[in-house]
DNA sequence: TGCAGAAACCGAAAGTCTTTAGGTTCCGGC
DNA sequence: GCCGGAACCTAAAGACTTTCGGTTTCTGCA
């Protein structure tokens, strides 16, 4: 086989299966991808920058789905605190490949542009410029930190022995199921919370 | 050559031998490692559960620089914060071993005892059993998720077009060369300060 | 002291993966 | 009608992970 009449791949379609197979088994191939598409392992090179290029493309269709509308309007605070749960949300929703993709960050124009607007609305509501990058930092600390926890599941919390840990395991015990919604949750508020103080003019 | 007279392996050395090569090159593979040490590949198998045996060692090695003696007397907010500090430092200082590790978590003993005694701490300080596993994981969202920006330099925030996102460039070059750790400072002050609410009573 | 078994290393090889190179056919524009 | 590029293929080089079966040396036990 030669050039097909209607093309086989495309990067759409490369990004939805490897996805799929990172969400499934944890990980991806390129030879992978190729089987599943029922197409030689060489030809997803020529849509894809091999596989980094493929990193890439996961990165990007993860990152659409944070719903970056609340940084339009609105009190500043409760924007950066809704644009942040959408955030975590977006990698919350594929925790197998966050070790991917945090190995380096989005840059893709579209989420850069969160990051522009972000910036304007902290600019706007008066935060002097040497702090808007650490605040910004600050919440995606806690964003990517709470994405990390979701990607790990319960290994560290689980093994708790009775014996060697009894006051951890108590604690444990003791937890409600959504411990890593709680955990995102608190320091979310306290990044804010802090937040709000240096706009106050607080210490 | 067989058996030698003296033993040309063992996990010590492999575990330096992995860090190093990390640290260079961000990477690392079995080979490279038998390379390094004058050995063949299949040796190192011998010591070490194949190469998620020694991204283990990395996890173990890098931990061992925590410093969890705060843990063990003082007031309970200055003692996490001290810890996570530490906690923090251990990963700084090997920070292109970050994507490798953050995979899963560590598990040694040796660090399962230092969330045993950071939950006694909270616990003895009068918090509520429920409380405890999220508020170590809330530090620990600060803390890992400051560990990956250390691991991803600039890249995002270099890149900040001029044209494109002209208030995020502003914001960028009013920001002093310690982003990363004003932004860890400015996270971990605020989970503190919200835990530290939480112990009052407060909402 | 003698020896059985374990330990530590080697050589070889199977099976993947990543990536590149060079063909073959099909489509779109001139 | 044809020419260049696009899309796919076959082939292959080179690295990596892991396992298997040898060979030698060490250790513990009789």
């Amino acid at each position: 086989m030669a050039r097909p009449r209607k093309p086989l791949l495309d990067r759409a379609r490369i990004a939805t299966t490897a996805l799929r197979l990172v969400d499934a088994q944890g990980e991806f191939s390129v030879p992978q991808i190729a089987r599943s598409l029922g197409v030689q392992t060489a030809s997803v090179y020529h849509h894809v920058d091999g596989r980094a290029g493929v990193i890439e493309l996961l990165r990007e269709r993860v990152a659409e789905a944070i719903d970056s509308s609340a940084l339009d309007g609105g009190p500043w605070d409760a924007a950066l605190e809704s644009w942040a749960r959408s955030y975590r949300a977006a990698f919350a929703a594929h925790p197998r490949a966050i070790p991917l993709l945090t190995a380096s960050p989005v840059r893709a124009p579209k989420v850069l542009a969160q990051y522009e607007r972000a910036a304007g609305l902290l600019l706007d509501a008066g935060f002097a410029p040497p702090t808007v990058i650490p605040v910004i930092a600050a919440l995606e600390n806690v964003v990517l930190g709470s994405a990390l926890d979701l990607a790990a599941p319960e290994t560290m919390w689980e093994v708790a022995d009775e014996r060697a840990a009894p006051r951890l395991a108590r604690a444990l015990a003791a937890t409600g199921p959504a411990r890593a919604d709680t955990a995102f949750e608190l320091s979310l508020a306290g990044v804010l919370e802090r937040v709000r103080a240096m706009a106050a003019g607080l210490p």
